[in-house]
DNA sequence: CACACTATTCCATAATCCGGAGTAATCAAA
DNA sequence: TTTGATTACTCCGGATTATGGAATAGTGTG
């Protein structure tokens, strides 16, 4: 028996004062009435009415019932629309996390303008250069630069990364400008470890997979300090472009080798689940993928 | 779905940590509670727990739920255990109805007794020579002196009432002791309209029913005036035996043609149902039977 | 890498619900 | 008193829904 459902019940018949009424006003049949207040009365082992074939009267304790029962139903209904006003605002605190760079370059500003359109949210920002468990730290939404594995996590892809090698200007001048990847292996390069932890890097030539093992001068976990290598003219360096970006556009490095580019990178926005979301985690999503599609083109 | 079920489910798993073991502890199969949990969260538009197929981790959402869910549980409980302990140990109204002469003998002492017994308890008794309506009146129990016609109220059986003739000493030393009913018809007689309004008694001559019409000198509508002047010698009178006891005992009545007597009248307890009656109105009615038994017997 | 554990889906079966039709009782009006 | 209308209740066949074992898929752990 559905309690709830035999509560309410019980309170529309006590309202309306007959079996029939009440069945009417909840749009069902009397035959179906009269066996869920029966079965209430057996689960509760009190006789709620007191009845004829043609009248009914609350007992003493079906009146008692009554005033519980219409606070309880209140309770309910209030939990359940402050559960849906939680959810037609967005409120609350959104966790979100992103590689570090990355992260202080795109979903920073992003997340700024997230919260001056909804005031009544607060968002925590976890910039990490590690993959974290979601559900484990409670992160609601991760920016992942990387082709996920099947997972029962949600991936929304919002742009895409290019991998680029790129030197200093003074570099380039001294051992000229390489026209094929293979000419790396015998250049100095900077091997920041946050990419690939291989000792190889990976082309495109004729539409197949080129590795080309490199010479590292330069071993770096750290994307600064290797980008700042790289335009010193330590060495090539193969970065994330919105890594090298501003150095690029100052023309302290060049990106070289353009043409052999592997497949870009997929940017994705991650989450437990797409359906049933909360609102204020749609929001942000929603967001996310405006704001940085329009940054990363910026 | 059975929300409430769902909630305690809910309650259940967030505690336990696991689908699993919640499915353990109420003893229900492990799909049963993820389509319990799935429609729950359908229903609310809400997800409660992120989770993989490893691990589940309450939302922000299902955390503000749970702590309202065991609220609304709680109430529920102690709401129907509030109703058992008023079950357990009789307390309240209880409201009994009888004939006004009857009540005062035999009821009122009984009913003393019962409030001695159970002090939690009050009694509302309503001695009235008409026929309650028990619902409209709010009317637990009534004692009804009658055959009962078929009714869907409940009816037990306390007792007989026998009905007497009798008459003053000093009436019958000058008209004699009549021998046979019949000789009824030319004696003076004292007619009490609350038992039966007809212009005949009905006697039992040789297992057959017999009605005599009688020569009524005095018609009256209550009961005690009625005893009072039989008692008088105006004339014979026909009374339920109780009415007439205390002054046969007095011998200021004598009780005659005892031989003809109707067959007594049933002494009913009535009243709305037999199952699922409240305990205080039980141990009432059990009361009754009891008490009233001894008392209609000494 | 294999194993164990957890959540989820599938599906045939079992249980339940459903409402129309019929019954019984009561009240009101003729 | 009788008739008719109204109401609560019960029965029953058909339809819907719930159930749990088995299979599936994802995820940590040793």
């Amino acid at each position: 028996m559905d309690k709830l459902q035999a509560m309410h019940l019980f309170v529309q018949i006590a309202e309306r004062g007959s079996l029939t009424a009440a069945a009417e006003a909840t749009g069902r049949s009397l035959p179906s009435v009269v066996r869920i207040l029966a079965s209430l009365e057996a689960a509760l082992q009190i006789r709620l009415f007191n009845r004829t074939t043609r009248r009914i009267a609350l007992t003493e304790e079906g009146r008692t019932y009554l005033v519980q029962c219409r606070k309880i139903l209140a309770d309910i209904q209030e939990t359940e629309r402050a559960l849906g006003r939680q959810q037609s605002e967005p409120a609350g605190t959104i966790t979100v996390t992103a590689p570090v760079r990355f992260g202080e370059m795109h979903v920073a500003p992003a997340v700024a303008g997230f919260l001056a359109r909804y005031p009544k949210t607060q968002v925590e920002l976890l910039l990490l250069d590690r993959i974290v468990d979601l559900l484990e730290e409670g992160v609601d939404i991760a920016v992942r630069i990387s082709r996920l594995a099947d997972s029962s996590l949600i991936a929304r892809p919002i742009g895409d990364i290019r991998q680029v090698v790129c030197a200093s200007p003074a570099l380039l001048a001294r051992v000229g400008s390489p026209q094929h990847p293979q000419e790396l292996t015998d250049l100095s390069c900077v091997r920041f470890t946050g990419i690939s932890a291989g000792l190889a890097w990976d082309f495109l030539a004729n539409d197949r997979t080129l590795a080309v093992p490199i010479k590292s001068v330069l071993t770096c976990n750290q994307v600064g300090a290797s980008v700042q290598a790289c335009a010193a003219g330590v060495g090539f360096g193969r970065f994330f472009c919105y890594q090298v970006m501003p150095l690029v556009r100052d023309g302290r490095l060049i990106i070289v080798l353009d043409d052999f580019e592997p497949p870009p990178i997929p940017l994705n926005l991650v989450y437990p689940h797409s359906r049933l979301l909360s609102s204020r985690v749609r929001a942000m999503a929603d967001w996310l993928v405006a704001a940085i599609g329009v940054s990363l083109n910026a």
